[in-house]
RNA sequence: GGUCCCGUAGCUCAGUUGGAUAGAGCACCAGAUUCCUAAUCUGGGGGUCGCAGGUUCGAAUCCUGCCGGGAUCACCA
């Protein structure tokens, strides 16, 4: 149950009735209405600004409008008293009988509580990740990854039917490079003396298990041939063995895609989708030959003014127009990927997703413009940027050189702190906003550790849930209490409504995160949770009579065990859209 | 030089798609433990929301122009 949803649909109620009446006009406009938590918990329970926004247009003063919509809301079981506020809010407070329908809402075994439909089962494909095939992940990549992730079930969770995706760059003239490395290995498995890797090729060692592995493959089969021969072989047998490790990495991440799209696919069909897609812009007049300006202010060295074939990316938003062909004739990467998209728009997604890394910021004009011109501006194309990600550790920056291949791996990342800690630090900062982690930081069990603190929350509940109390309440299985049997009128202390109240948040939170694309706002709801729950708790510490277990009483306990399973349910729902797990024990 | 992102407390950051007196954490100062986990909590000081205009009942939020930081800039992916 989404509160501000549930009272937005009694105020729609109640401004119907006065349009009905002639008190508003007909076509008075209830978009702009809102109904949302007051800025301070003081002013009451529930927020809306309908008299002022409405006031203009019925030709009243916005707290004269007020008086009448508070009329009408007054009438309402479930709302205390409605009162008038500043330049014209109307501020309702809830009846105490109603936070007794958000716990049971919470526990109802027959829904999910938070889980919104919002989304409508509208088709949305998220594109996430898509590294290179030519080695393993490394830590760049990790923030894309669980962004991407973490998103999508963001999205799913929200009612949206999502496709997780990885767009596989299997097409460019980094894969020839992986291939001959990969020979080389091949021949060094063979028992050839390669001596230094030489320029231009990939030195890592994760090569080596794919030159023995060719060995076992193709035996000596390819020593000595001619590169023809055995570079397409080659390129598929070690781009293969790249993805795998690849999945292995984000496997370790706790990340599965539902679908891996081959950027050779493109080329590589009945048709070639490629120059499918560019003879068809070509009809619709979207292409031209011509040629650009170099970039303002900066003129390459090496500038070539030539003509070009040219996609009309200005006509859409974009600021010059771009190639899509190379001087060699062959098509640029922006090309293909226009092909791609054409395939997500064909598969009959409405809204696509890129996740991207902050290299290609200006990559993401031309994308959407190209969106635009071939769904006819039917589809809608998120492009989320992640920024850079600063490795830390005891406050002072990692070194890392991609040069000499001593890069830091995702695998590394994780395996050093936990993919449960990694992917809650990396969402617990918007996307677009560059963030620091410090290895030393992440670790640490203290409430400076968001992570931290808020999977400590969780096991604390489950130390009271799960505590036996034989001689206090024999039989008593607080673990296993049934919410409908319980007398929920008796969680009437202020912070117990508060937590309550907190509760009642998590919906709402859950649909502007999935509308905004924006999972941080999750991880932010959590530890203000966290944070309440842990306020509540030391209140005990004074008070003996504010405890959970309430001594002496069956009723208050089995009421407060109630409260506790409801906050330990959102929690661990909002670290599943995180993708962390709740630990029962810390 | 163009484009995109960022600029909010000493530091790291939220800020409910335009709402009321702008909020957390860290750091600093002062406190709480016969008690369900003190791995926590309470209180305090700390602000020209980068600057200047504009839009309106109302702006940290939207628009324009500046300033500062980062990313990126035909033909690579």
């Amino acid at each position: 149950m989404n509160l501000f949803r549930y009272f937005g649909n009694h105020l729609r109620a109640v401004l119907e009735d006065l349009r009905d009446q002639g008190v508003l006009q007909a076509d008075a406009d209830l978009s702009r209405v809102t109904v949302e938590p007051p800025r301070d918990t003081a002013h009451g329970d529930i927020a809306t600004n309908a008299a002022m926004v409405l006031a203009k247009k019925a030709g009243m003063k916005p707290r004269d409008l007020a008086v009448t919509i508070v009329e009408g809301l007054e009438r309402l079981d479930d709302i205390e008293k409605a009162d008038i506020a500043g330049p014209g809010f109307i501020n309702m407070t809830v009846t105490s009988s109603f936070w007794s329908k958000i716990l049971l809402a919470a526990l109802d075994p027959g829904q999910v509580w938070g889980r919104s439909d919002t989304g409508r089962g509208e088709k949305v494909l998220v594109e996430f990740v898509s590294a290179n095939p030519t080695g393993p992940m490394h830590v760049g990549h990790c923030r894309g990854a669980v962004f991407g992730d973490a998103l999508a079930r963001l999205l799913d969770f929200a009612g949206y039917d999502v496709t997780r995706e990885y767009y596989i760059n299997d097409a460019g003239a980094q894969v020839d490079v992986l291939a001959r490395s990969a020979h080389l290995r091949y021949l060094e498995a063979l028992g050839e003396e390669i001596g230094d890797i030489p320029e231009g090729l990939y030195p890592g060692d994760y090569l080596k298990p794919v030159g023995s592995a060719a060995v076992e493959k193709f035996g000596d089969r390819y020593r000595g041939a001619v590169e023809s021969e055995w570079l397409p072989e080659f390129r598929d047998f070690s781009i293969s063995m790249m993805m795998d490790m690849i999945r292995d990495d984000l496997e370790a991440l706790n990340i599965r895609f539902d679908s891996f799209f081959s950027e050779r696919s493109l080329k590589e069909g009945k048709v070639n989708s490629i120059d499918d897609a560019i003879a068809e812009m070509r009809q619709m007049g979207l292409i031209y030959e011509g040629t650009l300006p170099p970039p303002k202010g900066k003129k390459p060295d090496d500038w070539d003014e030539r003509e070009q074939t040219l996609f009309r990316a200005t006509d859409f938003g974009d600021d010059v127009d771009r190639a899509l062909a190379k001087a060699d004739g062959s098509h640029t990467y922006f090309a293909a990927d226009i092909a791609y998209h054409r395939d997500k728009i064909r598969r009959g997604f409405s809204t696509l997703i890129d996740v991207l890394g902050a290299d290609h910021s200006g990559y993401v004009k031309r994308m959407k413009a190209a969106v635009r011109a071939l769904s006819d501006d039917t589809v809608k194309l998120d492009v989320k940027i992640c920024q850079l990600v600063h490795l830390l550790r005891g406050g002072k920056p990692v070194k890392m050189s991609k040069r000499s291949g001593s890069f830091i791996t995702l695998r590394e990342v994780v395996d050093e702190v936990g993919a449960d800690v990694v992917r809650f630090i990396m969402l617990y900062r918007k996307n677009d906003a560059s963030l620091d982690f410090d290895f030393d930081r992440v670790q640490e069990q203290s409430k400076d550790n968001p992570v931290f603190y808020v999977q400590y929350a969780h096991a604390r509940i489950h130390s009271v849930l799960y505590r036996r109390l034989p001689d206090e309440f024999p039989g008593l299985d607080m673990g296993q209490i049934d919410p409908v049997r319980e007398d929920l009128a008796l969680l009437d202390d202020p912070g117990e409504i508060l937590l309550i109240k907190k509760l009642a948040e998590y919906p709402r939170i859950v649909e502007q995160a999935a509308n905004t694309h924006e999972p941080h706002r999750i991880a932010f709801y959590l530890y203000e949770l966290a944070s309440e729950l842990h306020t509540h708790w030391n209140r005990g510490t004074e008070k003996p009579e504010l405890r959970f277990i309430s001594v002496g009483n069956r009723k208050v306990t089995g009421a407060r065990a109630v409260l506790l399973g409801a906050i330990a349910t959102t929690i661990a729902s909002g670290l599943g859209i995180l993708g962390v797990h709740p630990v029962e024990e810390m």
